[in-house]
Formats: C-alpha cells, structure tokens, sequence
DNA sequence: CTGAAAGCGCTTACAG
DNA sequence: CTGAAAGCGCTTACAG
C-alpha cells in the first residue's frame, strides 16, 4: 500500500487548523501556541507528514543545498576532505549535491548546478572558468575553491600554505645532508604544483644549492614511475626526491625499492605533501607536509557560511599553515 | 551587478511568447515550433536563464535527486564505489545528494532525505532499521543497500559473493601449505563478515581444515593491528591469516613487518578482502578478492533506474561473483 | 503549435 | 496567535 505524498493541507484538515498553521510549526521562530502546535504534531506524526523541502525552497529561496564539485576520488586527499566538508556542512543544515568532474567539462557541470538553485559551490581541487565564475558571482552563489588558486577568478580560495611548505621541504633534506636533490612535479599547470615548487627552490637557494633533476609525475602514479625511471637513468642520480605530492611519492617508492633496488632513506630520501592516511602507514612512513585538512575545512565552510548570511562579504583567500611531518622516509639532519 | 533571478515569465516577455511556450522549449519532447523555440532560446541566453529544476521538481514530482549514504571513506573502497556512483547516476542524468552518515544516526538522516523528495536511496555499507526500511517502501522509494544484506528489510541489495569469495580464499591457503591458518574478523554484525568468514570454514573444511585462531579488527586499522598482536601472542602461531578486508590487512601487514619482524609470505601469508587500490601496489602487493566494484555500480544503478521507471518492479538481490586476485603476499600453491 | 489557466506544496505579509 | 490569500517558478491538461 503507497501512501500518496501528505501534504501540509492534509494535515491542517485532520488537526482542524489552517494550513499556515501546519507551516509554522514546521517553520523554526514562527509564531504558534502551543496547543495549536501540539495538535498539528500529532496529525503530522500520524499521517507521516514530512514537509517538502523542495517546495520550501522555491517559496523562500533559501534551498539549503551546497554543491561540492570533486575531479577525482583516487588520491586519498580528496576522500578526506570530501568527508569532513559533508559532515561539516551537514552539521551547519545544509546538504550537499555531489558533482564528480572531468576535467574540462566543469562548465557543463556547474550548469546543472546553478538549475538546483544551490547556495554556494565549493570546488576541491578544481578550477572554474572566469566566465562560469562570473557567472556565479553575478548570480550572487559564492564559490571557494580549495586546494587551487586562480588570481582572476571572483571565488575564494582555501590553500595551505604551499610555497612555506616547500620551503620547509628544501630546508629538512638540505640539512639532512643531500647533495643530489630533484623534484617530481605534479600538472603543470595545477597552482598547487607552481607553489610547492618555488618554495622548494627558494628554500634550496637560501642554502646556495638547486636541483639537479626535475620529472613531470602528473599527479598520476604511473607519471610518478615513469619520472622516478627517468631521474635515475641519468649519470647523476639524485639522493633525494621532492615529489609534489603523496599520492605520487608512494609509486615513486615503490619503484625505488622493487624496481631499482634501493633503499629509503639510506640511499634515497623521499618527501610528500598531503599526510594522507597512507604517509602513516608503516610500508611507507612518509616524511611530508600536512595540508592541515580540517583547518581547510574549517576555513572552507566559514568562508561560505558567513557569504551566505550576508552577501555584502567580499572573497577572501585563506592560507593555512604548513606542518612538516618528519618520518622515516629521509635521512635525520644532523641536528636531529 | 547582482542579477536578480531570470525566470520563464521574464524569459516570455521577453520573446514575446507565453510563459508556456518556455516551459515547453526546455521540457525535452514538448511541441514547439522550430521558430518558437528560436526564439524564446534566443532571450534566454540573453538574460542568462536557467530553469528552475525545484520548481519543476515540486510541479513534476520527479525530482532527479538520489540519496547516497555512506558511512566513511577511510577504507578506499567506499571513494571508489562513491566516485563511480556519482558519474553513472551524473550520466542518467540525476544528481547525487551525499550523506555521511553516523552509525545509529542513520534513521535521523534518512528523514531529511526524504523531505528533499529523492526518488531512490542507495546506501553504501550501512544499513536501514527495519521501520524505516519500511517507511522508504511506503513512500515508494527504491532503496538499494550494497555491501549489506539485511534479510528483513525490503531493500534491494547489490552484493559481492561473500560466502564464495571466503570457500576461495580457503582453498588458495589450503592448498599453498599453511597448517596454522587464522581469521581477523571485521564488524561482527555486518553481514560482509559473517559471509566471508562462513565461506572461509567451510572452505577449510572441504581440505580437511580448520583454523587456528581467530581475532576481531572490528574494520578498523588500530583493531586490526591489536588483533594481529592478540594471535601473535599466542603459543600457536599462524603461518597465514585471512583478514576481512584490504583496509584492515594493510595494518596487519605493517605489524607482522615492523613490530613483529617476520617475513611476509615466508613467514605469514596475508589475504585481504575486496581489492582496493592499495593492494596492488608494491609495498603491499596483497593478495586478495576482487568485489568487481564496477559490476556492483552497474547492477546498483540498474536496480534503482528500473525501479524508478517502473514502480511495478520488486525489489532485487543481485550477488555479484567474486575473484580471487593473487599477488605476493601469500605462498604459491604447489601446483603453481 | 499555442496561450490562458489551474495547480504542485509551500512561505509569508496582512488583517484581525 | 490565527486564517485567508497571494505568490514562488514551474508543468500540464485544455481548448482553440
């Protein structure tokens, strides 16, 4: 037996009240006596009355719905973030509209996105047109991106700190002793990338050295292979690796140790960048930098939270602080 | 400039047609003449309409929107079900409202799904209270629960063939030459656990078999690890160890490694369960079951479409056959 | 093919 | 506090 959908007529007919009665007790703030109140909780309960929050949305223009925009799950970053910001916006009343993107296609996406009337639009690692992002602002739906920057764009960023984080890389294996460092970069054209790289020169150069190799991983781990393959096919091989990010640096350990039979850190020294759940895991005990994900978090969901409430807020752009995590991946500096 | 929102009534005014006429240039397989059409997609672009899809949602009652429940995502086989999960449904052209859901609070989140008017739920490894299972059937819902098997509730359910994928994972241990086999045990309600480890028995048993001992990880990687201490701890020790999942193995392996320092498969053959990114790569290299998460996809989101496009259809229970995937974590049968 | 009109389920001034 | 009424933006018979 399917029980046509109860509206809120239905039970302002069954508690004999009117059927603004029945919204306004479903209406936080609203005004309703108590006794009116009672009775219509009671003909709610047994009817099975939900109100529709769809039609609630229309009628107020609030629709409660966050769209959270994700390019890819694979890397274990994304899972996290995804997970926290959820819960995080869960707890806030809000709920989320979940959009996995290809890259390149976010504009047909976002599209979408705007059709449900979504208050805000967060992008994980993922970039918005100018136009689409001047579309959004037009429309007055604010847009954070995290973990990515892009200077003209209208959005807010979250970021961690990743020219301090590179820096804080480049100094950990310049006093560790290392002479031959190189670096395994993530996409080219990722802001994420550019950052943690200058940082890693600028850290390198105020010690007076430089890399003596440099490989394109992608962000992929069959990139990272194939980059640690090529490092070390050259006549100076490096003795440590700066790789763009976790994800990648546990391929390039893995190839280090089963395909050219080297050991970490004695031979090679490694570092990340994420402190995804893996870095902790013994195989690996991945010397890297916290991105601080529940700050980003934290940061991601007051920076919409507080657009939302009141729409005269400008963009910000937030950067968290770097952590290096030191594990056992690289040689201890000497004044360890 | 904050445009205010454009709807079908300014979009006519504008083309000089009746509000009609727009809604029916957007409603796929409407009438409308070639140059009416022209017309009233020509005003939209220039006022940057987009169609309101709550609106359309209340007045259609198809509201597009599926609820996806998860539990967490620490485990990488829930990213990966959840990433492709999204596409499929982005793909059939619905969208995904995402809820983390807390174990026990479930009921509490299914009642602010329904208030949104999804048209199915899928719940990833949780699962529904029988009253509420009900409630969702009631409403003519679709639920569709994978990785969980609830026999009372009237969900369907997309599951990997637990009991098979345990009678193989005996039989590769029994016939590699293990003597002392033991099993960590995951949730012990879940039914994922109660299958593969009754599959398991009942592989060892058809060698002749039984197992040495046994301990609960609880699917966590700390439980794991203390499970693993626990069966070490014993006078007998296991030459090999099933462990119910891959998220749990990996803490198994890094213990028998790094605290225990034994040899893996020399010492301990480890099998893990559901062949998650990480089993492959070479730190780990575990041996494990495939759950064919792409076929699990296939039949959750063919399940649910089926029931939405015909409300006639009952309610399915598709188990999807498992694959044994052997890797290096475990000692080759003889006959290998 | 087209427009006027009714209606989806709700919120929210308004007047009492 | 309460109800009648207008209205959110849309879809969909209905009559032409």
């Amino acid at each position: 037996m399917r029980k046509p959908n109860v509206t809120s007529t239905d039970v302002a007919r069954r508690a004999s009240v009117s059927q603004s009665a029945v919204s306004r007790t479903f209406t936080p703030g609203a005004s309703v006596s108590e006794k009116t109140r009672e009775r219509v909780l009671k003909a709610s309960t047994e009817l099975g009355y939900r109100p529709n929050a769809l039609a609630r949305a229309v009628i107020s223009g609030r629709s409660g719905l966050i769209a959270l925009l994700v390019a890819y799950l694979d890397n274990q970053f994304y899972p996290v973030v995804l997970e926290k910001l959820s819960r995080s916006f869960q707890e806030h009343g809000y709920q989320v509209l979940l959009f996995m993107t290809d890259p390149g296609r976010q504009d047909e996406v976002v599209h979408q996105i705007l059709q449900f009337q979504v208050q805000g639009i967060v992008m994980v690692s993922a970039t918005l047109s100018s136009t689409l992002a001047k579309e959004c602002a037009d429309t007055g739906i604010p847009v954070v991106m995290v973990n990515r920057y892009v200077a003209t764009s209208s959005a807010s960023t979250v970021t961690s700190d990743n020219i301090e984080g590179g820096r804080m890389v480049a100094d950990l294996l310049a006093r560790g002793g290392h002479t031959r460092i190189a670096y395994i970069a993530g996409a080219e054209d990722s802001s994420t990338n550019r950052d943690r790289e200058a940082g890693f020169y600028k850290g390198l150069a105020e010690h007076g050295m430089t890399t003596i190799g440099r490989a394109v991983g992608g962000y992929t781990m069959e990139g990272a292979a194939q980059a640690t393959l090529d490092l070390f096919s050259k006549d100076k091989v490096p003795d440590a690796i700066f790789v763009a990010n976790d994800h990648m640096a546990f391929s390039v350990m893995d190839v280090i140790r089963n395909t050219l039979s080297l050991r970490i850190p004695e031979d090679v020294s490694i570092v990340g960048y994420d402190d995804v759940p893996e870095a902790g895991w013994k195989a690996y005990d991945l010397t890297t930098i916290s991105q601080s994900p529940d700050r980003m978090i934290e940061e991601t969901v007051s920076i919409l939270l507080n657009q939302l409430e009141n729409r005269a807020v400008r963009k910000r752009a937030a950067v968290i602080p770097a952590q290096l995590i030191v594990r056992n991946s690289t040689r201890k500096p000497v004044e360890f």
